[in-house]
DNA sequence: TTATTTAGTTATCATCTGCTCAGTAATATC
DNA sequence: GATATTACTGAGCAGATGATAACTAAATAA
């Protein structure tokens, strides 16, 4: 009967690349659910190796952490969105609908959304690079598209173009909203989230002409 | 010379119940900029008083939390907006328009955002509550307002109803969106919110129509 | 002025934090 | 099986943490 319940408290010998991918994986889920001011002992207790074994794999807590922030961040981002958003040859729904579907699926995880929120609360350098980056490689081109699909003349107005990308953010915060909601609020997220893509996106494209109208007015009676 | 950098480190002696507010309003301030790992020490500085005294005042570090949380969630509340919502007397887009202006100026400020994230990211259940309010006592009104604004025949099917709740959070979570942007991401703020949320609310129910079929549609092919 | 009350501080506690290092044991080579 | 290498651990460091208690001084009452 003995040693059935603790079979062996043997220890593990890894390659050191295979540990470090294992303190990273483990890391990130660790932070996740506790934030990045959740101990290295506990961290360790996780992982089930000992504490002073993150240490040898990664110099300080902060570098582990930046280490996180290069996964969650970087990896995430698919350089072909900024070619699809841009491709003319198909029509703008069409594009949009693809777009935010692939977005979602790779951004609707609970340790990508909830590191990322932890992060930008910590005002950390990276996240507000990120958000600089949707917000050049993807609201503001998503923005000229628009115009352009509608047959609008395109602004050089620095205050339309401001409300144009905020009429953008619109479409892109439900997306992203909906997935902080699911993940950080705990809400139940809904049954079919590619059906309400295509209502979002279709909604956004059936009000942009008026609104982008209206956008242009009211910036004239400001000129 | 000398005294004049240094002018006086009199002590300051209150009354009880000034002094608890003022630490109230500091740790506000200070766990909003922080997170609430930020230590009592560093706290006690930002309101120039020793550290002791913050648990003459609070039993415990959680305890202070706990106020916090109080007057950043209940007090943020206007018990006013529910019936706003359901007065048909009034059109339903002037309704949901002067009720987001109002919603909007009511949580836009840095320490309600940020504090309300950080218990978020903790699980604490009185965020919970509070994200549990909104679905109940906004955005499932809302839902019902619209169907009855649209002359649509109210749903008792439970799928439909959860999809006319997720359109409605498309509207809400563009305007807390923005906000977070601002306060978290630090992203620049539009100049005129409330051209904005005029233009989100007139968008949403232009579309609402088209979007209430679509769903009904959808829950009829899958019954 | 003197005595009393109590708001506020200083010094300190036990515990927890990130981090280090001497020692242990699992693998590879012979 | 003996030896060398090194992935891993246990014990412990200095500093920070929440919390306590003995002390100090500002207001009020006498």
């Amino acid at each position: 009967m003995a040693g059935t319940s603790e079979p062996a408290p043997k220890r593990q010998r890894l390659a050191p690349d295979a540990r470090q991918q294992l303190i990273l994986e483990g890391a990130i889920e660790y932070f996740a659910e506790f934030g990045f001011e959740g101990g290295t002992r506990e961290l360790a207790k996780h992982l089930q190796i000992s504490q002073a074994l993150l240490f040898r794999y990664f110099p300080t807590k902060a570098s582990l952490i930046d280490r996180v922030y290069e996964v969650v961040f970087l990896n995430r981002w698919n350089p072909s969105w900024e070619h699809l958003l841009i491709d003319r040859t198909r029509p703008l729904t069409e594009r949009l609908t693809q777009f935010y579907k692939d977005y979602n699926r790779s951004i609707d995880r609970y340790e990508v959304i909830r590191i990322s929120l932890f992060s930008a609360l910590r005002n950390e350098s990276i996240s507000q690079r990120y958000v600089a980056r949707i917000r050049a490689q993807l609201i503001a081109p998503i923005a000229v598209e628009v115009r352009a699909a509608l047959g609008l003349s395109a602004i050089a107005n620095a205050a339309a173009r401001a409300l144009d990308e905020q009429l953008v953010l619109s479409l892109h915060a439900t997306i992203i909203y909906g997935i902080m909601r699911k993940h950080v609020f705990h809400a139940a997220p809904p049954h079919d989230p590619d059906f309400l893509i295509e209502l979002y996106v279709d909604g956004f494209m059936r009000n942009a002409d008026e609104a982008f109208r209206r956008i242009d007015a009211h910036c004239e009676g400001r000129t």
